[in-house]
DNA sequence: CACTTGACCTGTCCGC
DNA sequence: TGCGGACAGGTCAAGT
């Protein structure tokens, strides 16, 4: 699911409740998704939340640190001391927490859901937790909790030495972060003349060549920069790598606006989703007509095994 | 070496 | 209404 400005959102949420925190408990529900040892780090502080591309960094005061992988369809969602263990319901709901709170029963949520799907999602709602895919519970000083669910268990919640983040193979062959300096449009430039067979949506998709693109911003950068996804990266004149670096950041500054995008399992630290999606061009959009050029028709197409949505009209 | 496929999991949606 | 197959935002290992 989450892409750079999903789990930014999640971070922006999880720094603003928990740092100064102590962790007091962790109850681990699925083992598999938690490699180390989470004793070693119940009693410590949370000191920083950060990001490096998709990847979620929990520093604490000792010498281990914690991150968390979402994958596909992880989540994590803290909840205030005085929302645990309450069933929302069957209870009033106290005014006083942060976002609007909805009652939550078949009907609310369905009728959220094709909201957002349609365009305007004015409401969230917390999903009563724990539930069935809820793997780990972290218990914190104040009362409040962090639950990490995930559908289809690929996430991973894992323990480490501080010092050993950056040797691994995940961090060690991570690209720059598209919104920082070191990401340069002559930076891109470079990486692609290193791969000029490649498709350029496959090129996106690699982490190592720009940290935290996935399906949906690859998509929508393509759409922005007018590149059609299976161009091949020697292809591309040095405008067009001009206008795809440009429609990179502006894609993903877009999405952070719009607290990301949630088609299905994304939904942010305190469980709200993010609407990037109903002002996506192409994502999601196979068979619609183009926002853009109002003749083309979206296509879909599978590059590198992943399927890309683009306009064959504006885009070339 | 470059590129593709399969595995990891569970759920939903689409066509027949 | 039921059933089988395709598909889903990510990453890594194995295969071609």
């Amino acid at each position: 699911m989450p892409e750079l400005p999903e789990v930014e959102t999640i971070r922006r949420g999880l720094e603003d409740h928990i740092v100064g925190l102590t962790l007091t408990d962790i109850e681990v529900r699925a083992p598999k998704i938690f490699i180390g040892e989470p004793e070693e780090i119940i009693g410590e502080d949370i000191t920083s939340v950060e990001r490096q591309g998709k990847l979620l960094i929990f520093r604490l005061s000792g010498s281990k640190l914690m991150t968390i992988h979402l994958k596909m369809t992880g989540q994590l969602i803290w909840k205030p001391a005085m929302l645990v263990d309450r069933d929302p319901a069957f209870e009033e709901l106290d005014p006083l927490i942060d976002n609007a709170v909805m009652p939550y029963s078949e009907e609310e949520v369905e009728e959220d859901d094709e909201v957002v799907m349609g365009g305007h999602p004015e409401k969230s709602y917390l999903q009563p937790l724990p539930h069935k895919h809820t793997h780990a519970i972290f218990q914190f000083s104040d009362g409040s909790r962090m639950y990490f669910n995930d559908l289809r268990k690929f996430g991973r919640i894992t323990v480490l030495e501080a010092e050993d983040l950056p040797k691994t193979s995940f961090l060690e062959r991570l690209g720059p972060e598209p919104l920082q300096s070191g990401f340069t449009a002559q930076y891109l430039v470079e990486q692609l003349a290193q791969r000029p067979r490649q498709p350029i949506k496959t090129f996106l998709l690699d982490q190592s060549n720009i940290a935290g693109l996935g399906n949906i911003y690859a998509d929508e950068s393509l759409f922005r920069a007018a590149i059609l996804p299976d161009r091949l990266t020697g292809s591309l004149t040095a405008g067009e790598i001009r206008n795809l670096f440009d429609a990179i950041e502006e894609t993903l500054e877009l999405a952070l606006a719009h607290g990301g995008s949630s088609s299905k399992d994304y939904v942010n630290a305190v469980g709200d989703r993010g609407t990037f999606l109903t002002i996506a061009n192409v994502y999601h959009r196979t068979g619609e007509l183009c926002n853009r050029c109002q003749i083309g028709i979206i296509q879909r197409k599978k590059i590198g095994g992943r399927s890309s949505h683009y306009c064959p009209i504006c885009q070339r």
